[in-house]
DNA sequence: CTTATACTCAACCATTTGGTTGAGGAGGTG
DNA sequence: CACCTCCTCAACCAAATGGTTGAGTATAAG
């Protein structure tokens, strides 16, 4: 995987799994058996999702003895905004102008 | 591809070439053609990508003679900030609450 | 020292993804 | 009509993805 960071942002929110990940680890730091609990998959397949979000710089692990707690990083969540607003801003505006040539041209 | 909206939104803009249509979409809509001329690639392949992109309700797409132009959609790109700005905001916070606990405990 | 817990690594497999080529279909234009 | 342009469909292929099992490492606890 040597996508550029943006692309592997996407890329791992684009899963369901990795998405609840993210939620829980909102509500606070949390190990990989913690985190696989609620999924129906082994903790080898929670342990590849948490590394695609590692990966994406989504999520920071430390260390606590034979623990490796995880927990959320705002930066790249940040940069995602950044460059989704941009757009979504341009296709509104869009929106509107040609809300108003209709507005305009159809009194 | 049967996954749910947020999924197909966040899979859709993990392409670079996908993020470039979007971004050629923002200066206005372009038909298929247009859009393939700064890809190296076939037609064909940016048709796919288009429908990627069509799919996840990120750009819809009209008529006008053999010509289809695409144009942005804000909606979805709206519900994805959305998600991102929750958990982010979350991150953010809890960072500041640390800081705030390390500055407590160590003057 | 032995055992249990938390995690990682490697090999394997099925499906999806991102591209190709080749053959059309729809719709203007000479 | 013949032809060109824009676009789509289908078949194929290599690589990536999302899961599995099985074995191994590291640290703590009995």
């Amino acid at each position: 995987m040597s996508a550029d960071q943006l692309s592997r942002a996407f890329a791992a929110l684009a899963d369901p799994t990795r998405r609840e990940i993210v939620s829980t680890l909102a509500l606070g730091d949390a190990t990989l058996v913690e985190l696989s609990e609620p999924h129906d998959m082994t903790v080898q397949a929670v342990s590849k999702h948490l590394r695609v979000l590692e990966d994406a710089g989504l999520v920071t692990r430390t260390r606590d003895a034979q623990r490796r707690p995880a927990h959320l990083e705002a930066e790249v969540f940040d940069l995602m905004t950044k460059w989704i607003e941009r757009y979504r801003r341009e296709a509104e505006q869009r929106y509107q102008r040609l809300d108003a040539l209709l507005k305009d041209t159809k009194p």
